[in-house]
DNA sequence: AGCAGAAGTCAACAAGCGTTGGCATATCGT
DNA sequence: ACGATATGCCAACGCTTGTTGACTTCTGCT
């Protein structure tokens, strides 16, 4: 690589560094990058979000983006990393996780639009695709798998789990259908936690009531 | 546009026509093309599949592609006609309709991939989003409206199940989360069901057992 | 047979892309 | 104050893209 020509490439995160290095004068500028990918690549996708464009909206030249993340590759790789931060739910009642998950996602996107961005990327980009599915595996699927009674049945009902957020996120954030824009955050999470619920803790079958 | 140059550039459906018109002689390449880029936009979407690599596949010229097609967003628009041929339901008995729709959904995808290509092109081109919106609207809403009981509830309904139907395309076909790939139709459709049918018919609210 | 037009090939274009190296400027330790 | 080095801009590269126009080959009609 280029590694050489960079005082410290391989460095730690960017953005408010609680300092374990002094912070270089050029974190600035390397914050304003990555927002501005993030933003970019959310709103365009991997393709059409071009370096340039990502450095105009930073006010900065092209070539300072290669020169601090290396390729569009390795920035895309870093503008994507995403902690879904699921909280411990080990104190909720069982029958009440559905309803905690669902409305845990929703305030988590609508402050952080990452996840949608990542979804918008990874339909077409395989490195991002591949993002997801490490995310699934690692957090989501680790989370599920301390809230489901048996835990060979975690992986699928995270899977099932996963259908319908990602579901509700694509067609809420990315395609944008009308009457799913419009239905409000509690009547969706009044409609979306039974389904979670009986995905995590419900036998398998259709349920009768 | 270039329409003068054609003998008959907006002409009707290409593939087997049944000859409104005496067929013309390059109807079989058109075809090609057509089938090609389907594959193409399915497997990369719009970005990444190049008008070349689609000549290629289709073993023409990337000029042809052009003057039978006019431009490469005139292929895709054409590459993306769907319709969902939702089937009449109006039989099936109103606690079955959630099954009837699940199970007909899949039967669909396993024979033919536009939609999923259509999905993973819409994530990053907004005339494909578009198009996944036209068909939401025209075709799943107004059928989701025929299943339920009250007519001004049908859009929220119809995407709801929307949102729970592409969310599983996307994991499955898209995504390729490992768990979603590996359940076997016959489970999926028994864990999705009861999801869909409480979506069009049940009272809002979480559902008691 | 000869011709009109359709079908297809070829080479090139302008534009945009990621990426590179050289050169100017600013900052800081000494 | 000075040199080292980090920071930034500029111009250019090699490449790929969609698209175009001129040219050749094939086909069917009279």
């Amino acid at each position: 690589m280029t590694e050489g020509v960079l005082p410290e490439a391989g460095g730690s995160d960017a953005e408010s560094a609680a300092g374990v290095h002094r912070p270089r004068r050029s974190d600035v500028t390397r914050a304003a990058i990555l927002r501005a990918a993030r933003e970019r690549f959310a709103a365009d996708g991997y393709d059409r979000a071009t370096i340039r464009a990502i450095a105009a909206d930073a006010r900065i030249d092209p070539s300072m983006v290669i020169r601090y993340y290396g390729s569009k590759e390795e920035l895309f790789a870093t503008a994507a990393e995403f902690d879904l931060r699921l909280p411990d739910l080990s104190d909720v009642p069982p029958d009440r996780l559905g309803a905690a998950l669902v409305s845990y996602f929703f305030t988590r996107w609508e402050e952080d639009s990452t996840l949608p961005a990542l979804l918008r990327t990874a339909s077409t980009n395989p490195s991002a695709a591949e993002r997801v599915r490490e995310i699934f595996a690692t957090q989501l699927s680790a989370a599920v798998a301390r809230m489901v009674a048996d835990p060979a049945e975690a992986p699928r009902r995270a899977a099932l789990v996963a259908s319908q957020l990602l579901g509700v996120a694509l067609t809420r954030y990315v395609l944008r259908l009308p009457p799913m824009v419009d239905i409000s955050p509690a009547d969706l999470i009044t409609w979306l936690s039974p389904t979670i619920q009986r995905y995590l803790r419900a036998a398998p079958g259709p349920d009768r009531r």
